[in-house]
Order: C-alpha cells, then structure tokens, then sequence
RNA sequence: GCGAGGGUGUCGGAACUGGCAGACGAGCUGGACUUAGGAUCCAGUGCCGCAAGGCGUAGGGGUUCAAAUCCCCUCCCUCGCACCA
C-alpha cells in the first residue's frame, strides 16, 4: 500500500487552525496544577520580517514548552512586539508614512510569519509597547522611579552629529562618525533623565547567585557592574583650601605617588583658572578632548596625552612631598572621582605617561625593574620606600593604608562601580513619552497618575530640530501644558524612552495583559513568576537583562512584584550566519528567507533544521544542503507508515532503542542538546526502515518524542494511523532504566591499550566471564602468545583490558 | 590587556563520570531505477598501505592498563569588556 505524499502545506495549515481552534496553547486560568513560564525575547518588528535567527530561539522554547504541557504543567509561553524604535522611525522618515502604519504592517508580518512556523504560543496574551494600554504602565513605572528618588535629570555628555545635528545612541556611532550620514560626531553637554542602576549595582551583583544563568552571561553582568574595592585619597592643593580626592585600589603604592592627573573635565580646572599659568594651552587640549568621541578617547587612542597645570601642585598625604597636577584624556570624569594619584612605579598607564613626560617613578614595592615596566604583581611584591607600610606584603599594606587614613582624616574605605547610571532620555520621536512636566515655578513635576498614558500625538514630521530636540518639541499644542502642581502654564518633556524601557517589564504584562488598573495584579504575579526558562540572544545578556533586573528589584521594593529576581534560569543560542559564514544583512543581500522555507520544505523541515544545524549556543553557518537532509530525514519518518505491523508494544529487536532512545530525546531536550537528540531519532527512523517494520508501539512512540519539534507532521501521522486524542494532549512518554541496556553487550578487549577484538558478554558478566570470553579469541591469544600479563582491568559493559610484557 | 568559551574527517558536528574516536547530517565515489535526475534506493567514504599492519582529536611533554576528555608548556580562533585608576 503506497501512502499519499507527504504535503507539508496542506499538513500544516490543517494543523495550526485546529490548535488556534481549539485554543491549544492557552494558559489555562486553572491555578491548582503547577505553571512553567517559558519565555523568548520577544521581536522587534522590523520592515525586513523574522530572521532564521528568531526560529532558533523560538523552536528551542517552543520544545520546552510542549513537552512541559505533555508533563502536566500549566504552561506560559507568550509572545508579543517590541516595535518602538529609530528603524522603525527612520523607515517612516524615509518614506513618509507614520510610524504606527509601519509598525502596524509590520507587526501583521510578522505574526503571519511566526504562526506560519507553527509555535505553541499563547496568541491571546500579544502585548505591543507601542500600545497606549502598554506603555501607559511603562510610563506608571517612571512616575514610580522618580517619586522614589530613582529618575533624575542631569547634564551629561551625549553623541551629537555635528552634521544630522542629533544626538545618537552609542550603537549608532561607528568608527567614530555617525552610522547614517559619516558625519563627525562629537560629545555634547545636555540635561538628560537618568536611572539610579548604580544604586542597585550590590544587588544586582549579589542575587546572581540566585539564579542559574549560564556561567558566561553571569560573567558578563559581572564584568558589567565591574566593583572594585579600595579607598577614596584627599590630596591638598598647595597654596588653597581646596582638595583633590582620587580613588585607588592600590592605597598601599601611596607613597609612589609622584604626580596627579586630572580628568579634562574635572571642575578643578575651571575653579582654580587663575592660578594655572598655562591657561591656553590647557584650555586647547580640553577643547581637543571634548571633540573626541569616547570611541575615540578610548579605542583609538594609542600614546597618552596631557599637559600639565601649570602653578598648581597638590601634597602627597604619605610623603608630604609637593607633586604637580596634570590633565590628561586617559582619566574618565565618569569613573571614581574623575582624578587619580598617578603610581607610575606600579601601573603601567601611570608609567607609560610618566615616561613620556619625564616624570619621576618610585618603587614602592619590590620584585620587578621599575625603570624597565611597571611592577604590578600584588601576590610576591613586598612594601618598600613606603613609612610605615614597609616589609608589608600588598594585601596587608592595603589594609594598613586606609586604617591609617581613615585615622588621619585623609581618606576612606570605597567601593566603586563600573557600572554608571542609565541613561533615559532619547531625542526620538518613536518612543514612550517621558511623563514630566516642566514648570517655571515647580520645577521637573510627575504627570499624575490619573492622566497616564501620556499619548504620543501625531506630528507633521518625525526629525529632530536644530537644537536636537526631540520632533515632539515642534508641536506647541502638545508641549504647552498647565502645571499639574499650581496650575500654571508649563511644558511637556518632549524627551522619550529608549528602546530598553518597554522590554524591561514585558514578562510582566504577559501575566495579566488585560489589566487597565495595575500593570498586573499580585494574584496572577504570584502563581507565573519568575519566569523559568529565559532564552534569547547572546547580544542582549548584558544591558537588556541588567536593566530588567534593575526594574524588577525597584518593583519587588515597592510591592509591586513578588518575586526578587525575574528570571529563574536565562540561556542564549549562538548566531546563525550566512552560508558564507558572513553575517547575516540585507546590506550584504544574503538574507535567507523562512517564508520561502516554510513554502518549499514546510515548517516542520525548518525546525527540525534549524535544531539540527548545530551545538545549540555555537555560532553557524546555515547550509541551504542541511536542511535538505531534514526534509528527507521526515520523509522517511512519513514512509515508517508503509511498514506498520501489528503490536501496540515494542518489538524485542527494539525495545532496548525504544527504551534508550526515549531517555535520550527527554534528557536531551532539558540540556538543550537538540542536534543530538535528533540524530538519536534519525539513527532509529533509518534502522525502522532497515528493518522494514515498525510496530505501532514504536511508531507511537517515535512520533511522540519527535512532535515538540515537528509537531504538524507528528499530528498528521497520528491521526492516519489512529492513536486517539492528539499528541498534544497526551503524557509526555517515560522510559523503563532497566531496559536501556542489552542483556547482552560488545565489550572491547584491549591489549596494551590496543584493541584487539570485540566479545560478546552479558551485561552483568563477572570478570571471570568476561575473561574467558576475552581469552577464547583468537586474536587476544595471539597478542598474548610469550607475554606475561601484568595487569587485567575489567569495566563491565565497557571494555576489559590487559596489560603485558 | 582582562574575562569566558573553543581547536576532532572535505564540511556542520557526535563521544556518559577517562573506557572501541568520527554517531547523525551534508558532500564525494560507485551502482540500481529512469527519456531525464538537483528525486528515490543500495554500497563505500579519517589518513598511509595490495595486505598484514601502522598513524590519527592544534603542537610538545606528562599521569594512567586506558586520554579528544585529566595536568604542565606553546600556538591559534571566537565572543564579551576594554586607559574603570
């Protein structure tokens, strides 16, 4: 009997209505089972449609979430749009059209694409941060942060394009220049609204060990928050009251400390312009700095520069000594105090520049050749030249230092952190607007609550004016407000939120979408979160999840949440690249397309594939040729129904494979070890097809563990050969421990680490047994034949070895 | 420079807790079927060798009956951070 052929179309289509039917995938209401909350990185909805890149998380959360249904759990796997942004904003400038229709339309797309593939998510629950509903809650949380002390305004320097005359996003300057027109981008002063992360920097640093995230995202959120211990120095300036205070991790190499070197901005400089004799060429090089781009000051920079501050001199606290005060770029005004005592004896940024300078190194600490390169090994070195710190190993004189600072009121014990404070505030258009208002006689006052959400209007024109303020600023009728604290005339904030606002607290809103009076009630909060199995891409395990962390924690704070930590367990998927092993742009046109897939070879051949390329976390080449073999791979899977005989069991030829193989998928499956476990059922369909039968136990069981994966063509089959209710309402399939091994094993037998044959045993055989099957071989007695045997190893089911003379 | 992870056939990659290296897929070679083959099926495919056998997991050394796996040294690659005092 020849089966129909296999229409991948038709399977598929006829499928995904009957699951959007009968609300497959829902979360169900019913809080006495146990929920899983599954979530993926929800997309930004750009004009070029889903990436191959997008399927690889999907599909992999998509198993999880299936299999957890088929186990009993109540499962959360939403989707949703994180569709604010400047592609979005940009496409509308170029062609006219408003962002909301782009966003519209691209949404549409993307909704088509991501149900065409077939994923089990919950499509009652879609949220938009583009939705007024939406962002009316993200605002909510602003007007939280500020009243708490956690937003506020300040001048800091942005990315300014000299020649668009707007500021960018760091990830918009490239090389130095602006990402769009190449222009010189240069650092500009402006007020912009902030977010007091560093208040969390502890905490978010502290709870790691909270969650299971894969030891390389800890490692970069580590390396993010970036704490340094060490102490805060004051040192006099000569000839004034003022101080300069520095902070150092090595307070012990205090007495190494042959000058100091301020930052271009630091506020010393201007205070004390009368004294520095060299005014113009120190104002010459700070305006040379100022034109530098961080890039530039930072990446760029090879040789140090500086110049020294002319009449004015600071006191080493520890020697007394009078030392000269430089400025130079290689100093951060953002890191520490925006000054450092420079120890050109034992770091090698204080060395290179006091060498270029002439200035005068010191050892402090013995081991190394301070004229030759800095010494910095803190482990062997021994104090010298250094008072009371001398014959002190380093850790010791640490300590030492800051107890005597903090005794002579020169110093303090600190802790510093890399990480800086958030900066809020976009001069975009296509953004949640920042709920403030500004009032000539109130100041900066919170849009109540009531009036939320601050609804973006509609303008004329979408690019930033003159002055690099935000399009929103041209419309008057909009900024003009009334006060909401006296009633006055006032003005709206026309600055809106970056991208990272509305996907710090999406996993959220998944819980309660619906909700108009909170952001989401404590009672469906507490039955999803946290969140149990994260996954998404690797480029956002820095900032997205440092951010949503950081928002998490202020909510749990101020009662709004009930868990401290957002999510429980957080892996990444490696990239998929093109098949030249270029990145995927549409700028290169090597874009590959799941549409034409799905077309072509259908959705379950893609997922399979796409489970199929490759270590999960690795980053790979697509090969057009691979996913072909997928495709053939469901064919011959689709064929088995040709050989179906009779049995609801395993055949005892199979059980031991059935049993294995079952073990194999589950454990597989959890470790995100998807290549392996397709291949295992690969190897199975191949040896069905060897075997030219397959019992319909065994067909039930391959289909079964196949479906989290291909779950249209699994369905279909299910049905053809009739196994009752669909897969996925059924158990997930458990295996029997015991039947996972043959009661009869090939073991090797090794001589001198060679081996020389194979014998059959059986699988608890003692080493007695085992050895004279090894013995009876031919080939082991002729390895043998004069030898003595020193040594016999018997690993049972593995191998038995001997060892000879 | 710092942090993390890697280096295995022609390619993507397998290999439990140290136990028969190369599963599975692709490619390639040969054959079958065919008007045809970019379809399907069968056989083969790490390297050297007619064979027996030998050699093989970046390179070198070590531990062990046994090493891709553990230890030491060297080289290379990828990712993240990068003048953070």
């Amino acid at each position: 009997m020849a089966s129909r052929e296999y229409n991948h179309s038709e399977i598929e289509k006829k499928w995904q209505d009957i699951w959007e039917k009968e609300g497959a995938f829902r979360a169900t209401p019913d809080k006495s089972k146990p929920k899983y909350y599954t979530l993926i990185e929800f997309p930004y909805p750009s004009g070029e449609g889903l990436h191959v890149g997008h399927p690889r998380s999907n599909t992999a959360l998509d198993i999880i979430a299936r299999k957890r249904r088929m186990e009993g759990y109540n499962v959360l796997y939403p989707i949703g749009y994180d569709a604010f942004g400047l592609p979005t904003e940009n496409y509308a400038i170029k062609n006219k059209i408003h962002p909301r229709i782009v966003t519209e339309t691209n949404i549409a797309r993307f909704r088509n694409q991501l149900k065409s593939l077939g994923f089990s998510f919950d499509w009652s629950r879609e949220v938009n941060t583009t939705d007024p509903e939406y962002y009316k809650w993200t605002q909510w949380i602003f007007l939280k942060l500020y009243e708490h002390g956690l937003a506020y305004k300040a001048e800091i320097p942005i990315n300014w394009c000299t020649s668009c005359k707007i500021g960018l996003a760091n990830e918009e300057v490239v090389g130095g220049v602006c990402e769009r027109c190449g222009g010189e981008v240069v650092r500009k002063i402006k007020s912009q609204w902030m977010l007091k992360i560093t208040e969390y920097a502890q905490r978010l640093l502290d709870d790691l060990d909270k969650v299971d995230y894969l030891e390389k995202i800890k490692a970069q959120q580590v390396n993010w928050i970036g704490r340094s211990e060490g102490a805060e120095v004051d040192f006099a300036v000569v000839g004034t009251e003022k101080k300069i205070r520095v902070f150092t991790t090595r307070p012990d190499t205090l007495f190494g400390a042959t000058y100091m070197v301020l930052s271009p901005e630091h506020h010393l400089i201007d205070e004390e312009r009368g004294r520095i004799a060299n005014w113009e060429e120190v104002s010459e090089y700070r305006a040379v700095a100022a034109r530098k781009s961080d890039f530039e000051r930072t990446e760029l920079t090879k040789e140090k520069t500086g110049v020294p501050l002319k009449g004015l001199s600071a006191l080493n606290p520890a020697t007394g000594k009078e030392i000269p005060v430089w400025i130079s770029d290689y100093v951060l005004m953002s890191y520490g105090t925006g000054a450092i005592m420079a120890v050109p004896g034992h770091d090698s940024r204080d060395w290179e520049f006091a060498k270029k300078y002439g200035l005068p190194i010191v050892e402090v600490v013995k081991g190394g050749d301070v004229e030759k390169e800095a010494f910095v090994d803190i482990q062997s070195g021994v104090l010298v030249n250094s008072g009371l710190l001398n014959g002190l190993t380093v850790p010791v004189a640490i300590q030492t230092m800051i107890d005597w600072l903090e005794k002579q009121g020169l110093g303090t014990r600190k802790v510093n952190y890399k990480l800086r404070d958030w900066v809020f505030s976009r001069q975009r258009y296509w953004g949640e607007p920042i709920p403030m208002v500004h009032c000539d006689k109130c100041g900066w006052v919170p849009v109540p609550e009531a009036e939320l959400p601050v609804v973006l209007p509609d303008v004329e024109n979408y690019i930033p004016n003159e002055e690099g303020e935000s399009p929103l600023a041209n419309i008057t009728e909009w900024v003009n407000t009334t006060c909401p604290g006296c009633g006055g005339p006032a003005k709206r904030e026309t600055d809106t939120m970056p991208n990272w606002a509305g996907s710090s607290w999406y996993f959220l809103r998944y819980c309660d979408p619906d909700n108009d009076k909170e952001l989401a009630s404590m009672n469906e909060l507490r039955y999803w979160m946290p969140v149990d199995w994260y996954n998404g891409g690797m480029e956002h395990t820095t900032l997205h999840l440092l951010y949503s962390r950081f928002w998490h924690k202020f909510l749990y704070d101020i009662g709004y949440v009930p868990t401290l930590e957002p999510y429980m367990k957080r892996t990444s998927h490696g990239m998929i690249l093109a098949e030249n092993g270029e990145k995927m742009s549409k700028s290169r046109g090597n874009v590959i397309n799941p549409d034409a897939i799905v077309e072509e070879v259908g959705a379950d051949s893609f997922r399979v594939y796409e489970m199929f390329i490759g270590a999960f976390d690795q980053t790979i080449p697509w090969s057009q040729q691979g996913l072909k073999g997928c495709r053939r791979f469901l064919e011959r899977v689709w064929r088995l129904q040709d050989l179906l005989v009779k049995g609801e069991g395993f055949s005892p030829e199979f059980e031991v494979s059935m049993h294995k193989t079952t073990k194999k998928v589950t454990l597989d499956y959890e470790r995100m070890k998807f290549n392996t476990a397709v291949a295992a059922m690969m190897e199975l369909t191949n040896r069905f097809h060897d075997a030219g039968k397959i019992t319909r136990g065994e067909f039930r069981r391959l289909l079964h563990l196949l479906n989290p994966i291909a779950p249209h063509i699994t369905e279909e089959l299910w049905e053809i050969v009739g196994f009752g209710k669909p897969i996925y309402r059924q158990s997930w399939p458990a295996w029997d421990e015991e039947k996972t091994v043959e009661d009869t094993v090939e073991i090797a037998v090794q001589i001198n680490g060679k081996v020389r044959a194979v014998v059959s045993v059986s699988r608890d055989a003692s080493q007695e047994e085992a050895r004279e099957a090894a013995m009876a071989e031919e080939a082991v007695e002729k390895y043998l034949e004069g030898k003595r045997i020193v040594k016999e190893v018997y690993i049972p089911q593995r191998i038995y070895s001997i060892a000879v003379k």
